[in-house]
DNA sequence: CTGCATCCGAGCTGATACTG
DNA sequence: CAGTATCAGCTCGGATGCAG
């Protein structure tokens, strides 16, 4: 490494803090990893309609990232018409937890601020 | 909310999750919250100085937004040369702990694919 | 010393269209 | 059905300069 130059990506390689929340980053990945915690296996067009507005090229880039951190499993059915689900690994379950605790801070401070406290809006709109 | 739309920000209102994450997201404000968590309490040019590359810009719109979130507090004196000292609130401290069950589970992760894992890289810049 | 205003470039995200 | 390609817009973060 130079001087002045870190990138982003290499500091968040070095710290597991960073490193974690890096993994679930972006804005549909938690949206994504909310379904499939609740669901043991999805199809892609299943995820689709419940991240409504998510668009293909998200999700399926959002998708690749999740498997490739080992957070996602993705299982082929070579049949037609095609056939994809996707699930969370035990990696992926695994996270669930500390997420949870900071869910659980975030709705603990939200309540000395406003007086609302839903779970995880995948989607809320009404169209 | 009309149609399609409902920002981002809205959204992170409603997830405690997002709320959260929202909170310390960005690319500085985790480092600020490392530092502080050691600290106790932090002056503003010393700030700047730990988190090297850092711009007035980011720091001082960092810590206003950590403010508002009741995460930091910011103490002024009416000094000349003026002296305004940062800590973590109550609130703030509390945060520490979901954030290092996530940092655990990061290291865990991360030892099955390299062979590394310091703690958080404020700063390992050598010039 | 502490902090804000402005401008600008990079990268993330979205829209649209197309493929196996 | 399950994606990929391409292009465009926007938001975030960085650089620079100025102010109390």
């Amino acid at each position: 490494m130079s001087s002045t130059a870190m990138k982003n990506q290499e500091m968040e390689a070095v710290c597991p803090l960073k490193y974690a929340l890096n993994l679930v980053g972006g804005k549909w990945k938690l949206p994504i990893i909310c379904i499939l915690a609740r669901e043991e296996s999805v199809r892609y067009n299943s995820l689709k309609r419940k991240l409504c507005g998510i668009t293909n090229m998200m999700l399926s880039q959002s998708l690749k990232e999740l498997e490739e951190n080992g957070i996602v499993h993705r299982e082929q059915y070579n049949e037609i018409p095609p056939r994809v689900e996707y699930s969370l690994t035990k990696e992926g379950r695994s996270i669930l937890e500390p997420l949870d605790s900071l869910s659980e801070w975030g709705k603990m401070h939200m309540d000395r601020i406003q007086t609302q406290s839903p779970y995880c809006g995948e989607c809320r709109d009404t169209k």
